[in-house]
DNA sequence: CAACCATTCAAACATTTGTTTAAATAGTTG
DNA sequence: CAACTATTTAAACAAATGTTTGAATGGTTG
């Protein structure tokens, strides 16, 4: 078995098992395991269980944010100043895509995503902030923007419930996997519920 | 030490505990260690550590959905047909006046029901997904009759989202506690982002 | 082939986990 | 007071945890 065999072996079975049962729900020995190689391998290709649950979160993440950041300029060229609901569909589609397009794995990416990002244990916290601040800091001024009547902490505030309510739903994510129309049913429910959140009016009054 | 002295200073413990750490991340040795009573007592007294967590759950849900109750029947004697705003006022007002009127334990009641409610270990699922059937199904249909546009599945859907803002609200719950004007903010906050996205156009288009 | 580095492996490490035991103490009832 | 039940206690239990070790194996390079 070549080198990046094993480790990619190891991110499988560690998404997959995080997934189902959490960080703390999910041993070592569950993983290499699964990933039919010795207890030992863990430490010596990541480190440590933490720096794998890092490992696999990136691996995760990195490609979803870049889809964003692509579907966000994409959607600059066509105009200068979108709409709420503009952005919050060009903020929600990848993760949606992804987990369709990868059907079998889909769901694992969902249930992993729900279980990191709700995870409140201090360290995975200051992770998952910085991967949200990542893209946060890119959408922020363009919602600002489209929801000017809107103070800048109420906005943030929004922004957070926005991403709770992403997490729950991935949180819950079935089991069994999804269909096509069944999961494009669930974003237009998505987008429809944050679009109307997110555009309220002001708490302090109009 | 009295029998129900050592039973209320464990679950005292254990809610703090619980809601600082979460379930997997208490063991039972630091319950009994700050409750200064021996590692047995939670078997003698409750069975298990399982059973603890029952107890200390229905002990902080219990006073909430009976006050969600209260205020919903006060204001059934005002309207038939309560507003969503209104109804979504008698939903989340009794969670925060519990958490400030109990300034010091009012966090740590926020933080645990954060915990608990977004626990996905089976077995806390169906504990929480029963206590919340309690309360969902009264208010379910007002906010039918609030919401005639929206088809069934949509409003569940919308009313589990809902659930999982104010859970996301309690996680990150501040550890110094939170002054009353601060409160008032959030709560309107709250209620704000919530009746946007209960009251959006319905994602089937008009 | 020989030397070398990277990788894998079985075994053991020390802690921590929830739970149980059986004796000691406290409190209550006859 | 005596008998009995309820409660508390220290100690031990077996199982599981993340991590480390040092030898064995693999492949690559001189």
């Amino acid at each position: 078995m070549s080198t990046s065999e094993t480790r990619s072996h190891i991110l499988d079975a560690a998404e997959r098992r995080f997934a189902q049962s959490g960080y703390d729900g999910t041993s070592i020995r569950d993983i290499t395991g699964d990933a039919g190689v010795n207890v030992a391998a863990i430490h010596y290709h990541f480190g440590g269980k933490e720096e794998l649950l890092r490992g696999v979160t990136d691996r995760v993440v990195g490609p979803l944010n870049r889809r964003r950041f692509d579907l966000l300029e994409a959607l600059l060229a066509f105009t200068a100043r979108p709409s709420v609901r503009q952005l919050v569909e060009a903020f929600v589609r990848p993760d949606i895509e992804a987990l369709q397009q990868l059907s079998e794995r889909g769901q694992n990416v969902a249930r992993f995503l729900g279980r990191v990002y709700s995870d409140q244990t201090p360290w995975i916290r200051e992770m998952t902030d910085a991967q949200f601040t990542e893209v946060g800091d890119r959408f922020g001024p363009l919602f600002a923007q489209a929801l000017p009547e809107l103070d800048a902490d109420e906005l943030t505030w929004r922004m957070q419930q926005m991403v709770a309510v992403i997490v729950m739903v991935f949180s819950t994510w079935p089991e069994a996997g999804m269909s096509g129309d069944e999961a494009e049913l669930l974003i237009q429910r998505l987008i429809a519920f944050l679009c109307g959140g997110l555009g309220a009016e002001s708490s302090r009054g109009r």
